[in-house]
DNA sequence: TATACGATCACCT
DNA sequence: GGTGATCGTATAC
């Protein structure tokens, strides 16, 4: 049988209803897919960031449930997709049970599926800037606060299985950004591929 | 009602 | 290396 009459496998819920340190890791080498008109815009994600209960002092939850944190008390498998400095939405995907407040930030992408889309989008000169950062991809794939609490496990936004990556290709390092964060400002809850172009800012 | 600020980015020097 | 853009949220009054 050809390859490309396989499907590939979307992750399922229950991917997603585990420890958030462990589906930060794993989701590096999978492939994100925004869906817009039957086209499709992918990339692989090549780093990430946990967010983990209220007692993470940079979890947005650790101020308690609000509008805002809805969805992260919610149920494994959606996307949390908020406004940060007024114009840039970050994207999140909520992981762990029901009342417990926990998501994984997708910071990066290697742009594969749609470039022409993301490039008419984004307007910058090289395709390394198309989804090197989590407003950056959020752009490209045309995700804004109308995807807030929508299931990943649908048709619109989700994830795929596509990469095998070994422990040695993975890095961690401290979160970016959150200086206000206190005794968790160090955890190393940032996930990243080993020497991959695509990431965000370097520490 | 008012105010301070952020899980960022692009452009400047 | 530094800084301005820009607005939803949380919190204070």
């Amino acid at each position: 049988m050809p390859r490309a009459a396989v499907p590939a496998a979307t992750l399922s819920r229950a991917f997603y209803d585990r420890p958030t340190l462990l589906v930060a890791r794993e989701l590096l080498g999978q492939r994100l897919v925004r869906v817009i008109d039957e086209h499709r815009l992918s990339g692989i994600i090549v780093e990430t960031e946990a967010y983990v209960g209220t007692d993470d002092l940079a979890c947005h939850a650790s101020r308690g449930r609000t509008s805002r944190t809805e969805v992260m008390f919610g149920p494994a498998g959606h996307a949390y997709v908020y406004l940060i400095y007024g114009m840039h939405h970050c994207l999140n995907v909520v992981t762990e049970r029901r009342d417990f407040p926990a998501a994984v930030l997708i910071r990066a992408l290697a742009p594969g599926e749609g470039l022409d889309g993301m490039r008419r989008r984004r307007r910058v000169r090289s395709d390394r800037q198309l989804t090197s950062g989590p407003g950056k991809l959020c752009q490209a794939l045309h995700i804004d606060r109308g995807l807030n609490g929508a299931d990943l496990c649908g048709v619109d936004l989700f994830i795929e299985a596509a990469t095998r990556v070994p422990e040695a290709s993975v890095v961690t390092t401290p979160r970016v950004g959150i200086p206000y964060a206190g005794a968790s400002r160090e955890l190393p809850w940032r996930f990243l591929l080993r020497d991959h172009p695509g990431g965000s800012r370097s520490m």
